[in-house]
DNA sequence: TGACATATGAACCGATCGGTCCATATACTG
DNA sequence: CAGTATATGGACCGATCGGTTCATATGTCA
């Protein structure tokens, strides 16, 4: 591999982007996840993320394949977020609480109402459009690996009985988790959320 | 108060409708039902319908007015259904399993892939829309004061401590069933929705 | 400096959006 | 029959939709 061919592999030749493609996808993710897909318009995008619809379609691709970057981009930094946590709780038990605790502490609040970006695009799409149904999927999919990784350390722990069915209560906790925003995004008050952490975690002991 | 008074109190003038007003609005809900409200246009509204887009707003108003005639009819039929259930259910305690077994039992289907109307809006809207937050508040509000007369119910007939908060586990039950219908319209399998089931209703006992 | 490669903004695209208007059709009334 | 009131279909509306094209700006490289 002679040097010329390294450097175009390393580093961009021509004129430079002039604005940051991370901090724009950050602020696309955020208006899908505040609007959903359809009420999004690119006219949002565009003000959100402060460039000319040729940058976002020579960068993204289009509303849609834009749309599946910040889908798995929200489940790549939300999946390493919760995977941290899990691995600095005392319990498996309790980063099942601790999350069921942080998401009902957003009730009434900014933080709440938007709910959660997959989730959201769960209830939006559904199975009914094909290019979307595998990101979402996978999502869910991949915060029922944590909840399941979480059985399974409080099951070592003794919180959890060895026979109880790892996977169900994963999925379990799951719809326990989208169940929760919905009613927060509705507007759930504050000590109603609280109170449902421990209906939820009945299941669980 | 003259006959002429009456008939016009009573009877159209003019040409009759060419529709069942009745038929029009179950096809219009159907699609709101199936699409989410964004996603259906007048078009796709029309053609459920069967109507023209004249006698569409001369009727029902327009595209939000029409949703929220939906939305209040959804709710109107959907509670009348679960409380003749509870009227007629051996028991409080049965009723609440038996709404959730049914709710599992459209895994895979259809009927589970559109979700609830209500849940499907309180998500695609939250409180963003102040024109349809108050429809979408009363409908899981009605949906509560079902469980929570079911779980009154179920106090009475020893089911449940009668120390428990009713309020508290009824909205549990909205929020549960909200999740379980978010995970069934993902594609959620019969079997793993029929398991979550057990793992819901041990909060209420 | 000049060739080159990419980025950018603005003009432009056809399609569709929700909504209105009006001429005509169709019923009931006297 | 004429008069009246409503329903209907189709033409039409401006706005916006997501997307494309292209001339120009701006950087790197030899």
């Amino acid at each position: 591999m002679n040097r010329s061919v390294h450097i175009l592999m390393t580093m961009t030749l021509g004129r430079p982007l002039e604005f940051n493609p991370e901090h724009a996808l950050d602020a696309a993710m955020e208006v899908f996840w505040c609007k959903g897909y359809e009420a999004t318009s690119l006219a949002d995008l565009l003000a959100a993320m402060h460039l000319s619809k040729s940058s976002l379609y020579q960068t993204f691709g289009g509303k849609q394949e834009l749309f599946q970057k910040c889908l798995l981009r929200y489940q790549d930094r939300f999946a390493r977020e919760l995977t941290v946590q899990l691995n600095h709780a005392p319990s498996g038990l309790q980063f099942i609480r601790s999350v069921f605790e942080w998401v009902a502490s957003t009730a009434q609040e900014p933080a709440g109402a938007k709910g959660c970006l997959v989730a959201n695009s769960a209830n939006e799409f559904g199975q009914r459009d094909p290019v979307f149904a595998k990101p979402i999927a996978q999502g869910l999919q991949r915060l029922e690996a944590i909840f399941t990784a979480a059985v399974k350390r409080a099951q070592q722990e003794g919180d959890v009985a060895a026979s109880a069915d790892r996977t169900a209560l994963a999925r379990y906790l799951v719809s326990a988790m989208t169940g929760l925003r919905t009613l927060i995004k509705s507007g759930l008050d504050l000590r109603s959320a609280g109170a449902m952490v421990p209906l939820i975690m009945k299941a669980v002991r």
